[in-house]
DNA sequence: CGAGTCTTTGATGCATATCAAGCTTAGTGG
DNA sequence: CCACTAAGCTTGATATGCATCAAAGACTCG
C-alpha cells in the first residue's frame, strides 16, 4: 500500500524529467521506468525564498520536481548575480564551492527529490549505450551550452539583446516541458530577479521590458508572459538560443 | 621500438593532466599509469590563431597537452566573447552547439590529443571509487565553478574587480600545474584577448591594467606577469577565486 | 628598415547605474 | 468591507563607467 502510493507519487515527481529527456531523444518505456525507479527518497518542500541546502559531499544532486530555483552568488556589499535558473525536470549539482559563495534558493514554492541514485545509475556500464543515457547526455550538453551562452549574454550583449535572448531560452525550455504554447509562458519572476539574472539594475530591467513591449515583441507580466513575435525576438537577441534537438511533447 | 617511443611521448603529453589531477587529490601510481594508458591517438598540432575542430559527435573530447586555447563565441557584427580558457592538462568537450556559434581556437601554438578513451574510462564501473576518479570529479567540479564565477564576474564585477579576479584564477591554475612560483606566471595573452574574456574593450582593459600597476598589485607584461600583492588582489576581486583543494606540486 | 601587431593616450558619447519619489497591486487585520 | 501595509512596478533627474573614435608610440619580425 505504501509502495503503491509511493509509486504514484514518484511517477508524478519525475514527470517533468521524463518529458524533458524525451524532448531531447526518445527514451522508450524502459527508459521511463528506469527514471521512475531511480527516485525513492522523500520529497523536500521549500517555501518561496528559502535556501536549498546543497551539501557538496553527501546529497550531491537534487531533482527539481516543481517550482523554480535560482543558483547564484552574493557579494559582500549586497550585489547579487543569478548564475542560472533550474526548472522542473532539472537536476541541480552541488558546486562544491570551497568558500560557500554559491547559493541555491527557491524563487517559488518548490519540491525537490534526491537525485544521487539517478546520477549514479546513468554512470553505470549498462547505461552507457541506452537511449536514456543518450537523452541525458544531450540534456547535460544543453545545460553546458546554456551556461556558455549566459557568459556571452553578460559579456557582449546589451540590455535589450540580453532580455530577448533570455526570454527565448526560457521559452524553449518550457516548450520542451509542454508548459508553453505559442509564445505564452509562465514566468514567476519579478523584474528584480530578472535583473539579477541579466546583470542589470531593476530600474533598467523595467525600461528594457517596456521597450520590448513598445516594439510589440513581448507582453511581460509577472506570472504570465506572451512572446508576441518569436522571429523578431530571435533577430533582436543576436545570438542563438537553441539548445538541442527538440522533439515536441505529446 | 615504435611502442617504446610512443610510451615516452604519451607520458610527456599527459604530464600536465597528471600533475593537475594530483593537485586535487592523490591519484597514486596506478592512477598515473591509467591516465598514460588512456591516450594513444596521434597528437595534433595547431599554430597560434588556428581553429581547433571539435566535432560534437565523433571526437567528443580533447586533452590540451601544451599551449593555450580559447573557447568562445563570435557575433555576426564582430563582437567576440571568450567563454573560458583551456590550459595544458585541461580537457575540452565539444559543446555540441546546434548552430555552431561556439568556437574553439588556439591562442598559442598548441598540441592536443583525443581524450574520448580517457573520458570513457572514467565512466566505467571499476573507476567509480578509484582515487583517480575522485581527482577527476573534483577537477570537473572546479571547472563548473570557474564557469559559474565567470558569470558573476561579467554580471556584477566592475572592470577592476574582474581583472583582479581573473588573474587570481589563472594564478591558481598555474600553481596547480607548477608553472607559477610566488606570483610570477606565464600569460601568453594580449590585452585584446584579456578584454574578450572580461567583456571589456581593449582600451579599457589597458587602462584597468595600468590602474592595477599603479596600485602595485600587478606588473603585467605579455608573456610574463607578476602578481605583486596576492592578498591585495583577493581584496580587490571581491569574489573568491579558489576552485578546490590544492595539493602543492612536488 | 619597413610593416604589422600590440600598446598607450586623449577626447567625446552613450548605456546603464543610482537616487528619489510616486504609483499599483495584493494581502492582512480590524 | 475598508484602511493599512508591504512588495513590486513605474517614472524622472542625475551621475558614471565604459565604449568608441582617432592617432601616436612601442615592439617584433622578416
Amino acid at each position: 500500500m505504501k509502495n503503491q502510493s509511493d509509486a504514484g507519487l514518484e511517477a508524478r515527481l519525475t514527470a517533468p524529467l521524463e518529458i524533458m529527456l524525451a524532448s531531447f531523444a526518445p527514451i522508450g518505456i524502459e527508459g521511463r521506468d528506469l527514471v521512475r525507479r531511480s527516485f525513492s527518497g522523500a520529497p523536500q518542500h521549500q517555501p518561496s525564498g528559502a535556501a536549498i541546502p546543497m551539501d557538496p559531499e553527501r546529497n550531491q544532486a537534487r531533482l527539481v520536481a516543481s517550482g523554480w530555483i535560482a543558483r547564484g552568488a552574493m557579494l559582500n556589499d549586497g550585489r547579487r548575480q543569478i548564475i542560472g535558473l533550474s526548472l522542473p525536470g532539472d537536476v541541480i549539482v552541488a558546486s562544491g564551492s570551497v568558500d560557500a559563495d554559491l547559493l541555491v534558493w527557491a524563487l517559488t514554492d518548490v519540491v525537490t527529490v534526491d537525485a544521487t541514485a539517478f546520477w549514479t545509475t546513468l554512470s553505470e556500464p549498462g547505461a552507457q549505450a541506452s537511449p536514456l543515457s543518450e537523452a541525458w547526455r544531450r540534456c547535460r550538453t544543453a545545460e553546458r551550452l546554456r551556461m556558455a551562452r549566459q557568459v556571452v549574454r553578460l559579456g557582449r550583449l546589451n540590455a535589450y539583446e540580453r532580455t530577448a535572448h533570455l526570454l527565448l531560452e526560457l521559452h524553449e525550455r518550457q516548450v520542451r516541458l509542454g508548459t508553453a504554447r505559442g509564445g505564452a509562458l509562465h514566468l514567476p519572476l519579478t523584474q528584480d530577479v530578472l535583473a539579477d539574472i541579466l546583470g542589470l539594475s531593476a530600474v533598467h530591467m523595467n525600461r528594457t521590458l517596456q521597450q520590448l513591449r513598445r516594439n510589440v515583441l513581448v507582453d511581460y507580466r509577472t506570472g504570465r508572459t506572451l512572446l508576441q513575435d518569436l522571429p523578431g525576438l530571435v533577430q533582436a537577441a543576436n545570438l542563438s538560443a537553441v539548445c538541442g534537438p527538440l522533439i515536441p511533447p505529446p
